[in-house]
DNA sequence: TCTGTGTATTGATATGTATCAAATCGGACC
DNA sequence: GGTCCGATTTGATACATATCAATACACAGA
């Protein structure tokens, strides 16, 4: 789920996240050595973007509530989601000076503006900074390319098992029910993400849940009744 | 195309790539501050495997000479290629300790070998290699996006488009002929570089011909007549 | 030059997903 | 409770690409 940050925490079991540096969510204030730098939050309407193909990258931003979408288009309004951004998760940690596509709040939400500048001090004056960045990125790459593998070659069926299946271990990974997920975003956005359309994205739930795979507790609440079922589901294994 | 390292020293203007770390491509040698640590050079047969997935990443490789194809797969034996890798390319370069993915040589090809406790010791010791690996991560992942994009939104012919144009835009970078191509892979693997079948590869590249788009020099080699128009083609621009 | 073999192209048909259209659901508000 | 309105589901059909099958090509070896 492109969980760059949790996955440092909790997947890969590395120590050194960069929420070590950057606060857990509550403070407003980055250690940097002895002393701290302010940065601030900034809250999110649904479908409020939080910055747009072409501007410039002024901050970095933390999840601290909410989903994030990025997002890119086709001149003719064809879109396709990159990434869902969950709390925890970073926006940025590249170098490139203009974003290269579009961030939508998909719901409420809350981000930590950090600076950029302040992202460079730290990666020279705290070791290790630098790593945890890396590292981010480089568990963001695999699970864009783990996506690549989904959109390429698998059915409509199997996309969708595949990314209920992902929100299932997100859960597992943060402690909370593997087995009831909570969809904060539309049909339309899972389509988006599956290069799908909402119909197809709906008739595949619903076969789901004829098969008793799964159970509808609201068009947003999920319930899992047959996990192995569905990760067999989800890489085509017959 | 993922060439993350040129992309550093040619796309994205950046002075220092890892290049100025990792030699030129003749040199079998680290500059390590002022002394050297010895790599070594590992020629590849066409077809032969880098690495597996699973295998112990041990080295990171820069590609010296030929293409390397990096790829998941279904268990079913679908597959997904998800990048390319030329001379001048870095494979590696996360903090991964085993490889998530396969890569084989599509021609006969060769590699230069850099361990990781080299890599490690490096990014310590020498300010700014670092920051170019994380910068040839970030574009190895906004390359992976445009891909996503494709994948997920884009019709057959117009990946094909897209998959034509983006060689011919590395040659540009390179100082070659941006109007001829030259294809080190088969009909298979762009196929499960695209998310199609061979023939429908096939059959859109007679299209582009037919349309007089391209002329076919040889079955890998191809010359754009309209490089304008396949640029229309490439993102849906009617 | 002929033959064999892997690769690519072309053709006919099947099928999965998109498209177009209608019905149903579910929450906000009166 | 009733109404409205966007979101979702369900249905009928169209279409793009996959699949299955045959042919053409290109190059290596005899």
């Amino acid at each position: 789920m492109s969980n760059a940050q949790l996955a440092i925490n909790n997947e890969t079991g590395h120590a050194a996240g960069v929420n070590e540096w950057l606060g857990d969510g509550q403070s407003a204030q980055i250690k940097m050595g002895s002393s701290f730098t302010t940065t601030h939050e900034r809250p999110l309407d649904m479908h409020e973007h939080l910055f747009m193909i072409g501007d410039k990258q002024t901050h970095l931003y933390q999840i601290l509530e909410g989903v994030i979408g990025v997002y890119k288009m086709l001149p003719d309004g064809r879109r396709q989601i990159v990434t869902f951004y969950y709390p925890g998760d970073m926006i940025g940690g590249g170098d490139k000076s203009n974003w290269t596509q579009h961030a939508e709040a998909l719901c409420n939400a809350k981000v930590r503006c950090i600076p950029v500048s302040t992202v460079d001090t730290l990666i020279t004056t705290e070791p290790g900074f630098g790593q945890a960045l890396m590292s981010m990125l480089a568990t963001e790459l695999e699970e864009t390319r783990d996506q690549l593998l989904s959109l390429g070659r698998k059915s409509a069926l199997e996309k969708v098992a595949t990314f209920l299946l992902r929100i299932s271990r997100r859960n597992k990974r943060e402690g909370a029910d593997e087995s009831l997920l909570h969809l904060p975003m539309k049909r339309a956005e899972i389509a988006d993400y599956l290069g799908l359309t909402i119909e197809t994205v709906s008739r595949n739930i619903t076969k789901l849940k004829t098969t008793g795979i799964i159970r509808l507790e609201s068009k947003s609440e999920i319930s899992v009744k047959d996990i192995s079922l569905l990760e067999e589901l989800a890489d085509g294994g017959n």
